[in-house]
This record gives C-alpha cells, sequence and structure tokens, in this order.
DNA sequence: TGTACATCAGTGAACGCGCGTTCACTGATGTAC
DNA sequence: TGTACATCAGTGAACGCGCGTTCACTGATGTAC
C-alpha cells in the first residue's frame, strides 16, 4: 500500500535509531537485520528499501551515534575552558556510561569491531572522531599549537576510550571504580601538562 | 581409535593456539567452531572431547594470548626501570603491532566483545589484566606507594589500550601514525608526572 | 610372547535455528484526468 | 468533485549457508591375561 509523505523517512530513522542502541549494547555482528526490524515493528523483507546491505546500516548508524553523543556533550559542557573538559571527561567515565554501553559512546562499545569493517565504514566513523578531537581541543589552552592540541586530544580520547572499556570487563567493583578514576585524573592531568 | 598417550593434549593446545589467534584475527562472536577444527585438521564433531561450550574455549584462549604476550614482553623489557617501560609502550604502540592483530594483545582485539561475555570469562581476563598491570608498576619508580603505582599502571594501559585501537579505526595513514605517537607520549607522561 | 578385549579421540550426520539477501506480491494513498 | 490508475513501503516465503551442540559409531592402540 502506498503511505503518507513523510513516511519512509521516519520509518528509517526508526530502524537506524534502533540499530544505533542495539549494535552497543550487543555488537554489531550479533545483531541480525530480522530481529532489528521487527523490532521497528516491520518484517525484515523491508530492509533493503531502505539500506542497500547490513554494512550500508553499520555506517549509518555508528555515525548518528556518534552525532546524538556530541550534541549532548556539546550542550552539557559548553564552556570552552578546563572546566568544561573536566565536566566531559567525568560524564565519559562516569559510572553511568559504563553501566549503560548501549546509550553511551559508540567507540567504547565496537571500537575493535569496526577496525575490522571495511573502509568505507571505518571512513565514517573516522570522520566523526575527527569531529570529537575537535570538541576536546576547544577546551584546551590556547597557547597551544594546533598539532600539541591535536596530539594532545588525541592522548586524552584514548585514555577515555581504553579506561571505559577496561573498567566495563573489571569483575570486582573497586577494581572497575579504580580504573575509571584512574581515567579521569590520567585524562585531566594530560591536558594539563600539556597547558604548562 | 586409540591414540598414543600425550596426543589429546596436543590437540587441545592445537585448538587453543588457533583458537587464539582466529579470536584477535576476526572477533570472537565471527569464529565459528566448524571453521576452527577443520583449521585444525579435525571435524567440528570432535570439539566437544576437549571443551564444554564455546564459551569454555573463550576463556581458555583469551588467557593463553594474554599469558603469551607477557611472556614476550618480559623476555624484551626485563628492565626494571623507565627505560623497560620505554621499551614495553613503544613495542606495543608500534605499527607492526597495529597491523597485526592476530598475534597481539587479545585485549585491544577484543575489549568491547569480552566486556559482554559471562562473568567466568571476564574474571579469567580481569586475572590477567591484574598480571598485567603488576608488570608496569615494576617499571615505576619505587618512591611510589602501592596504590599510586596501581592508579598509573590502570590509567598507562588504558592509554596504550585506547591509542592502539583508535589507530586501527584511522582511515588516513598519517592520522593513525599520530595516534600512535600521541599514545606513546602520553604514557610516558603519565608514568614520569607519577614520578615526580 | 601372544591373544582378547576395553578404551576413547576423532568421525560424520543430524538437531533446530538465525543469518543476509532476493523477489513476487499487496493494497491504501497520491496523482491525473 | 468523482473516477481510474500508478505508485511503492511493507509483506512473507524462499535462497543457500553457517551456527553451537548432540550422538551413535569407528578402529588403532594400551592393557590384562
Amino acid at each position: 500500500m502506498r503511505y503518507e509523505k513523510g513516511h519512509k523517512e521516519l520509518t528509517r530513522e526508526r530502524i537506524v535509531k534502533i540499530a544505533s542502541r542495539r549494535f552497543r549494547k550487543d555488537g554489531i555482528d550479533s545483531v541480525g537485520l530480522a530481529s532489528l526490524m521487527s523490532e521497528a515493528g516491520l518484517t525484515h523483507g523491508g530492509f533493503y528499501n531502505h539500506f542497500k546491505s547490513k554494512e550500508d546500516l553499520v555506517a549509518t548508524a555508528l555515525g548518528s551515534a556518534l552525532q546524538d553523543s556530541y550534541k549532548k556533550q556539546d550542550r552539557q559542557t559548553s564552556e570552552e575552558n578546563f572546566a568544561g573538559l573536566e565536566k566531559f571527561v567525568r560524564a565519559y567515565l562516569h559510572p553511568d556510561h559504563r553501566d549503560h554501553p548501549d546509550k553511551g559512546c559508540a567507540i567504547a562499545a565496537t571500537a575493535a569491531e569496526i577496525a575490522r569493517h571495511p573502509e568505507a565504514t571505518r571512513q565514517v566513523v573516522a570522520e566523526r572522531i575527527e569531529i570529537l578531537y575537535a570538541l576536546i581541543e576547544r577546551h584546551l589552552p590556547a597557547g597551544l599549537t594546533p598539532d600539541q592540541k591535536r596530539q594532545t586530544a588525541m592522548a586524552v580520547f584514548s585514555v577515555m576510550v581504553g579506561a571505559l572499556q577496561l573498567a566495563r570487563i573489571a569483575t570486582d567493583p573497586a577494581a572497575s571504580e579504580q580504573i575509571l578514576q584512574s581515567g579521569i585524573a590520567a585524562a585531566l592531568a594530560l591536558a594539563d601538562a600539556a597547558a604548562g
């Protein structure tokens, strides 16, 4: 049957939103198209009206998830100074984020898996990561050269991603908490050291 | 048919070695038991003579991969000082390691996936990570308290894991190289700052 | 030393199931007249 | 305004395939006598 104008676009957005949550929760490979479509209230046959392949959806959903993360972070930590960076880092390495990957950073949730995907998908993600570096750089001292800023932003994000993943693996709650804390301290120390 | 003494143990070790390589190369979920057994020159039916489930193999193979990593690192960087740490960090964040996950660190290759596995599996991995923290701590200045050492070791390893994964995602070779360099600089700065 | 038998690592077929992808079909709405 | 028809998002069955797991069977070797 024929549907009202805008109906297809809404359905597509619904699929992308569900996929971006499920990929972060269960990993990309584990999520089947049939279960995804059924969660969207559809049968799986219609998937290819919206995407040319699963890989197409993967790139779209990861890109969307990362864009949403930035919007959220930007709203919360708009101050372009060290305090803003501290808020950003503390929110990222908060137990809430550790315990809810499905609503969190898609990089931390799928990094190793993304690395095994085709260049086209990695390119989409790489572009979003560039934006994230830029977002971190905005909070760094003005005196630094662009290269120093980029270098520091990369290191800060590396420690954030690594610490979150290690905290998620840890079985001992105290050890997990300590990893988060060490990540916060390290990220801030790196940003601070770059300033001095 | 009946086999010579020690035959079964050799077969088991062969399966574990192949699994530990394949899990790092392709991810845990993507590797099927049939293809694993066939690579070991066996049919898949015999798998359950050696392991009680795929999950059993996953824990065994990850534990084995990590143990092998430590042996290798220990041989290469036995100096218990900053120079030893620098060697360790530079080897970990070397392009060779980035480009050959199948022979590298199992944490960096599967971190987010491990976090989704049952507690028993995560426990095995968590114990190996503890050993890795201890290995890093041996290279830190003697003056630090045990807590300071642990905190620093966690942060150093976090930045190593995060940087390696981000370098593997990057599509631009120069950006990938820069991530590795920023990780090296950051890991050493963190260890150095802890000393001062 | 020679024979009879128990052992058990590995075989190969089968279980039900989900995978990504294709395709002929449906039918309410938008469009053309 | 009313009728005829084209559109196309979504349906549901089917494709070949691989998944983890189970199980009755094989047959060369080790063991007992």
